[in-house]
DNA sequence: CCTTGAACCTCAAGTTACTTGAGGTTTTAT
DNA sequence: ATAAAACCTCAAGTAACTTGAGGTTCAAGG
């Protein structure tokens, strides 16, 4: 089919760089219909039909499905009317980007633990993509608890500083892990305990930690709620545990 | 169903935010399966089935297929292996995140055309957006053609000025449309292409346009061939009526 | 205890934009 | 003339749900 202005399915797919079976679909629903050779029933595609696909590929670049795309084909001009479409497509692609970029960021820290750590429990993994996933519904609750600055110093962290804290909460659970079922006095689980505030300090500073504390939470029961949605890096013993050499380590200061 | 640890499909649902029939989905492919009350078949969900669902939606969120998923759910930690895994996925959103960017990018010059204009012909619009899906194609042309740095002053343009640019296209497309007919030198054509190429002058500065009329293009015929797949915004009439008035005005400069 | 409406069940089919495959015909090159 | 390559149609598969029909179970009011 060596005509110059006429080409075959295989070398329209050539040029365009479509799949035949893809303009074989396009044919069958009507988007693009090439003339066909009555007797062999060959497609045969032409130089317009490159510009009909490259209008059906651009419409689909901003997001058209190609059921719209087949009413939208035969406009000969774009009015006020497109805008509005237009913009719905710009929002939705907003979002998607934040998504994304949420995304990239999770993968980023999980990637750099895992390099870091060589094997991470997958339970801190799921904590903290969900943590990161849910972020909006953690600022609301701040915000309906009137930490905002506390939200806002939080959101000027680094990502450096929040993958080294990830590599703390994965060496506590580890350490939890193992130190689990001494007696909380035991002066190894002390260490580990006060190592652990130590860190979490110098992440927030001293004056965030205290706002925090200050807060009196009345509503305790959907911080529950919001807990039993979260995926846990201690089994429920062990966290009962880990409060109680919390606990001891915090009255032995004020001893002193 | 009011025990405190026991959810019906639609309490459970109402909680995680996600809709019954998608429930039914994830038990009838075994990614998430409640107890069932064995003489009604109702489906029993509890707090560890909350987790659960979290943990897909986490994994969902990293990109995953519910089948990748359904592999995934039993591991309990997660090794290097992962980690490639993971860098594949995150290349492929780089991808994705900057498809989209180009794409928010075109919107909007399209919709700020169709604002500032009311109405533009839809080949404008086509051939706008054919220009920004195949911008790398014309990088890689550039590039082949040294043309680099003529390809890096263009980058520096604000959108902006490309948004202008795009509005006088549309002018001189309309114009074209209306006087095409007369004779080529008729005052008001040349009026029209002396305008046309003021403004592109002014866009691209006068040293780069000197650098693109210098470069002696080897290949016509590869240009010819990204012409035939570019929606144009006037016939092939108009084009050389446009061309030939083109040539009359750079021969009027020339006798001066 | 009965009824009634809401909530639940299963199973089948539809959706989008393709992709894969079987089985057969036409074209093209030798 | 023949064999390989290219093409054809029609059917079925894919992911991740959504929609719908037709029937059962539960919870509350009378």
């Amino acid at each position: 089919m060596n005509n110059n202005n006429k080409f075959s399915i295989g070398e329209f797919s050539e040029k365009t760089g479509i799949p035949i079976p893809t303009l074989h679909y396009y044919d069958e629903i009507g988007l693009l219909r090439p003339e066909k050779n009555p007797s062999s029933g060959h497609r045969i595609y032409n130089y317009q039909d490159i510009i009909i696909l490259q209008k059906i590929l651009s419409l689909k670049f901003l997001g058209y499905s190609l059921d719209e795309i087949k009413n939208l084909l035969n406009k000969t001009s774009f009015t006020v009317d497109l805008n509005e479409s237009l913009s719905l497509h710009f929002q939705a692609l907003e979002k998607e980007k934040k998504q994304i970029e949420q995304s990239m960021k999770s993968i980023n820290r999980v990637i750099r633990l895992i390099e870091e750590e060589g094997t991470v429990d997958s339970n801190l993994i799921f904590s903290l993509i969900h943590g990161m996933r849910t972020e909006h519904i953690q600022e609301e609750w701040m915000v309906r608890h009137k930490l905002t600055d506390v939200m806002e110093e939080l959101g000027k962290k680094s990502e450096e500083d929040k993958i080294s804290l990830d590599k703390t909460f994965t060496q506590v659970s580890k350490e939890v892990k193992q130190l689990y079922g001494k007696p909380v006095e035991d002066p190894k689980v002390q260490r580990m305990i006060k190592n652990y505030i130590e860190e979490f300090f110098s992440f927030l500073g001293e004056d965030l930690m205290q706002k925090i504390a200050d807060t009196n939470i009345e509503g305790e029961l959907d911080i529950q709620e919001l807990e039993n949605m979260t995926p846990s890096l201690l089994t429920e013993d062990e966290q009962k545990w880990f409060n109680q050499a919390m606990e001891y380590h915090i009255q032995q200061e004020e001893m002193e």
